[in-house]
DNA sequence: TGTTGTGAATGACTTCACAGCG
DNA sequence: CGCTGTGAAGTCATTCACAACA
C-alpha cells in the first residue's frame, strides 16, 4: 500500500510493537509518541514519522489506543499469524532457538530442526526430533516454509543457505559468523554474537 | 584520532575485519575495496571511505595486504587483545553464549556467570560455576569487567543492567526482548531473536 | 491544552568521479 | 594500467515546527 518504506523505517517497528506490548501488559490503554521514544531511545518525531507512511492512527490532544496500535503493527509486519521457521545446525546456539520461549507469541514457531551430525539425527530437542539436513528440501515443502534460521558453523553457512533457498525459503537469519550470498528476492539478517561484542569495544 | 566516526561505520569495521580474516584462512594476502564489497554486499567506494576515516591501509593499483589491514582493524576497535566479559542469566541462551566458541577468537573471554535461581547456582557450565547474581558488584570489579551479556527474562533486564552499571560496566549486549534504560557513557547494543524474525516477515 | 500528522529544513550517509600514485 | 583516497554531488533519514483538531 504505502509507495515505498525505508527499510530502517521497517526495522524499528518491531520494537515500537514490543514496547505496546509491554505497556498493555502493564494494563496500560493510551500512549504518546513522546512515551514510546523515552522508553526506546528514540525521539518522538522519528516515531510519528515512521507510522505516518502506513496511516493515521492516534488521536491528536490524547495519543494512540496502545491495542489498536500495536495490532495495525502486526498487520502491517505480517505477524498477526504463526510462520512456520526451519532451523539448520542444532548446536548448542541452535540448540538454544529451537527451545526459545520467546519465539511463538511473537508469530514464529520453529516446525523442523535439521544437522548434519549423525550423532545429533534422531535426538529430541525440545518437542522437535532432529532431522538429516539432506530431508530440508522436501520437509520445507510440506511444512510451507519460507523463513529459515542457520546456526551452523561458518563452513557449512552458503551451502545450506543455498539448499533452503532452492528449497523455496526467502527469509532467513543466520548467526553463522560469516555472509553468504543470496539472490535477489531473498532477505537476510545477521547475529553474529561475537561481532555484537566488537561493535562495543571502540567506545570502551 | 578521527574527528569523528559515525556509529554506522563503526558498527560495519567487525564484518570486514571477518572478512579479510575468511580471506587470510583461504591463504590469500592481498585484496581489494571491490572484492571485500562483492562479498559484503557493499559498495567498495563505501569501503574505502569507511577506511578513511582511519588512514591509508591499501596501496594505489594493488589493493590492501590482508594481514596488515586485518591488524590495523583489530587496534582500531580494540579487539587486539583479550576483553573479560560477564554473562548475566543461565537459561538456555545464556548457556549457549557461555559456551560459544566464537569468542575468544574474536577478542572474547566470558569470565564468570550469574543468575539468581538457586537451581542453577553452583551448575557447572562449561569451564565456570554459575555464581548467585547479588556477587555481580564484587565479581565484575575483581575481573575488571567493562562488558556484559544480558541474557535473562525481560521482567529482569532493567534491574540487571543497573547492577552491572552500578559495578562499573560500560557496554552490554542484551539478549533480553527488552529495552532498558542506560546512562549517557553506557554503550548497548540489542539482539531479540523474535525481532529479528519480524524484520522479515514484512518482505514476504 | 496536548498531541498528532506532515511539509520544510536540516543533517547524515552513500555514491560519484577522478587526481594521484605504485 | 589498476586501484586507492577523497572532495563534491547526490540521496536518504531525522528533526523541526506548526496547523489542525479532539
Amino acid at each position: 500500500m504505502p509507495t515505498h518504506v525505508p527499510d530502517i523505517v521497517i526495522g524499528r517497528l518491531p520494537l515500537y510493537l514490543r514496547a505496546l506490548e509491554h505497556l498493555l501488559k502493564e494494563g496500560r490503554e493510551i500512549t504518546s509518541s513522546q512515551e514510546l521514544g523515552e522508553r526506546l531511545g528514540y525521539s518522538a518525531a522519528q516515531i510519528r514519522k515512521d507510522l505516518s507512511f502506513f496511516g493515521e492512527f492516534g488521536k491528536q490532544g490524547s495519543g494512540y489506543r496502545i491495542a489498536r496500535l500495536a495490532q495495525e503493527l502486526r498487520k502491517i509486519l505480517k505477524v498477526d499469524r504463526e510462520w512456520p521457521v526451519v532451523l539448520v545446525g542444532v548446536g548448542d546456539l541452535g540448540h538454544a532457538l529451537v527451545r526459545y520461549a520467546g519465539f511463538k507469541p511473537k508469530g514464529f514457531r520453529i516446525v523442523a530442526a535439521f544437522d548434519n551430525d549423525p550423532a545429533k539425527i534422531g535426538q529430541q530437542v525440545g518437542s522437535l526430533i532432529v532431522q538429516d539436513s539432506r530431508l530440508i528440501p522436501e520437509e520445507v515443502k510440506r511444512h510451507g516454509a519460507q523463513i529459515a534460521i542457520i546456526a551452523t558453523p561458518a563452513s557449512a553457512a552458503q551451502e545450506v543457505a543455498d539448499m533452503l533457498i532452492a528449497a523455496g525459503i526467502r527469509a532467513i537469519v543466520n548467526y553463522a559468523p560469516i555472509s553468504v550470498k543470496v539472490p535477489a528476492g531473498v532477505r537476510i539478517q545477521y547475529v553474529d554474537p561475537a561481532v555484537q561484542l566488537q561493535r562495543l569495544t571502540y567506545y570502551l
